[in-house]
RNA sequence: UGCCCUAUGGUGUAAUGGUAGCACAUCUGAUUCUGGAUCAGCCAGUCUAUGUUCGAAUCAUAGUAGGGCAACCA
């Protein structure tokens, strides 16, 4: 924790390009030194990495420079809302430890929307275009051509007035009427040619409003309003909305009516080598029984990760080390993985588990003896406490961990060879016992030491290599599943001409069920976080019986043993 | 062939006109009560050109490359 802390004051230096605004708008005395955020999630999907970067920047600005974060839910769009959704968000973000000062929605906004709008007709500056949506469409040009004007673009106010004031009373029928600002079709910003105040919704009930409003306001009529409605000061976005900045300045100008005005600023988007992003594509694996939901570890949701194994410190600690740019990159996802194993490898219990057990049977160890030997929880960490492990006659160790023919650079067992059992004795290898028709080896015999028994005086006579066991009689089977990489390629969102599911990693999950594990995992709590010895991270997931070990292994897991094993 | 944004080692990010630094990854060595840890080390960078300046990653101009913008999504 130390470390972490250190770590965050040395990265306090250096601002980021946000923080100097935010800096240069408080020496301007900007908004009477007030800084307000807001992290403003559309509830349509569940939370995932990505947004932990927004979440860690609109909530530590806030805490930075003493203001205020509000959440608000940007739920102008009830066909893709849901409950669930608002649920699963706020969990989330309490999950990563934040807390906001208020929890608002856009549709608390849409009277003060609406009578923005009415104003905005009666001014001349917007009108309603009974157009379809292709002809609008047309209409609007290209990005290198101007667009058209609607021939509704300068219809009388007042039948625009009526006409809106239908649109929220159900008897205008689904697109078959918008409300548009009347700006510029000629304007080099898209954004700016007569873009959609209002659409009508009628077949989906909002999870909030219900059947209260008919006419929705988009996106671009809502969201920089709601910022100024709150107080936002800094409205912190990704890149994508740069181009709506100079829309969201021109709704801001009519409303302005002091020297208060929120200021958006963009930042990069987070993207992660290997994994998918995209909420629709997220939705489809859901949807389509690829994964076993929103919160299969496999997935870049904060659920999914939560169930993985990450801790909310290991991915602030990444959000931290990542930064915030302008700069449109793709990030190695080592550097993910590098953040939660720093913390857990600190902070974890290291246990025993034998993934891919073989017999080892110490002939001149007593039967039915058992000997409770003492092991450090964590060997970097002694105030962690040590706790004891059963030792017998009969264990289990690592097939991998046995070679009847050893091959150069290999330190572990092998005939006539010695190695240390952790916590426990050296032991020679005397023979072992092969299953003649299939090559697999069936038991593996060995001699013990008893002089060089752990934390004894004679114990300190050196091997090459130290095996991990657990007691056959003691240990508790278990099934261990394996998660990997959901995408095998690099970027799979840059694939964008390929069914992304042809670019699923079919080996992103292995169920191992003949594990064997320590008896001191026989009543971890869901979420405790562990340290295999030798091969990984996991945590617990309580639901499933018989138990199952989520591990939380780094995807390079089955190469490393490959070329362990060379 | 419009508008907006961006460009620093393999990846990400600092340096705000004055020594190009850090992290991750890779590789090498050490180590052996697991070690995928730890320790040490190597490799590797300012997109190009011109200009301004005593001095440019930083400023200017022009190129080049990448991203975004043409949803009744956010």
């Amino acid at each position: 924790m130390v470390e972490l802390e250190n770590s965050g004051e040395l990265n306090k230096k250096s601002l980021n390009f946000i923080e100097n605004f935010i800096e240069n708008d408080l020496s301007e005395g900007k908004n009477d030194g007030r800084i307000q955020t807001r992290f403003p999630p559309e509830p349509n999907g569940y939370l995932h990495i990505g947004h932990a970067k927004a979440i860690c920047l609109d909530f530590g600005v806030a805490q930075n420079y003493k203001g205020i974060c509000n959440l608000r839910f940007d739920d102008t769009n009830p066909t893709k809302e849901d409950v669930e959704y608002v649920d699963s968000i706020q969990e989330d973000i309490q999950w990563l430890g934040f807390q906001w000062e208020n929890i608002y929605y856009a549709s608390d906004y849409f009277q003060q929307l609406w009578d923005f709008a009415i104003r905005l007709i009666q001014e001349g500056k917007a009108y309603i275009d009974e157009q379809s949506a292709e002809e609008i469409a047309k209409q609007k040009g290209t990005p290198t051509q101007p667009g058209a004007e609607s021939p509704f673009r300068n219809r009388p106010i007042e039948e625009s007035l009526e006409l809106f004031r239908k649109m929220n009373e159900g008897v205008i029928a689904e697109s078959a009427m918008v409300l548009r600002a009347k700006i510029d079709m000629a304007s080099s910003n898209m954004h700016f040619r007569d873009p959609i105040m209002y659409r009508v919704i009628t077949q989906h009930p909002h999870h909030r409003t219900g059947n209260t409003w008919k006419a929705y306001p988009m996106y671009d009529f809502a969201h920089g309003q709601s910022d100024f409605f709150e107080g936002v000061t800094h409205s912190l976005c990704t890149l994508e909305f740069e181009v709506h900045r100079p829309l969201y300045d021109y709704y801001i100008d009519l409303l302005q009516t002091s020297n208060y005005r929120p200021r958006q600023i963009e930042f990069n988007r987070l993207n992660l080598t290997y994994t998918v992003m995209s909420k629709r594509k997220m939705l489809q694996l859901v949807q389509e029984g690829e994964v076993t939901g929103w919160d299969d570890p496999r997935m870049p949701t904060l659920c999914g990760l939560r169930r993985r194994g990450y801790t909310p410190a290991s991915i602030k600690d990444f959000i931290n080390r990542i930064g915030y740019t302008k700069y449109d990159g793709l990030i190695d996802v080592a550097l993910l993985e590098n953040s939660i194993r720093e913390e857990l490898n600190k902070s974890a219990i290291r246990v025993s588990a034998v993934l891919h057990p073989v017999k080892l049977i110490i002939t001149n160890y007593p039967e039915g003896e058992v000997e409770w030997l003492e092991t450090v929880n964590n060997p970097e960490d002694e105030s962690m406490g040590s706790r004891n492990v059963p030792f017998s006659r009969e264990l289990f160790i690592e097939r991998d961990d046995f070679m009847e023919e050893p091959m150069k650079k290999f330190f572990r067992l092998s005939p006539d060879k010695e190695v240390r059992l952790k916590s426990a004795y050296i032991i020679k290898c005397t023979g072992f016992k092969k299953n003649e028709k299939t090559g697999e080896i069936e038991e593996i015999y060995c001699q013990y030491d008893p002089e060089t028994k752990s934390g004894m005086p004679q114990s300190d006579r050196k091997v090459k290599g130290t095996l991990h066991w657990v007691s056959v009689k003691h240990s508790i089977p278990a099934e261990v599943r394996l998660y990997d990489r959901l995408f095998k390629v690099e970027d799979p969102a840059s694939e964008k001409d390929t069914d992304f599911r042809d670019l699923l990693n079919p080996n992103s999950l292995e169920v191992l069920t003949d594990c064997r594990i320590e008896p001191c995992l026989a009543d971890v709590k869901p979420l405790d976080h562990f340290q295999f010895q030798r091969t990984g991270y996991f945590n617990v997931d309580s639901d499933s019986t018989p138990k199952h070990l989520v591990f939380n292994c780094t995807v390079k897991l089955k190469d490393s043993w490959a070329k362990n094993t060379k």
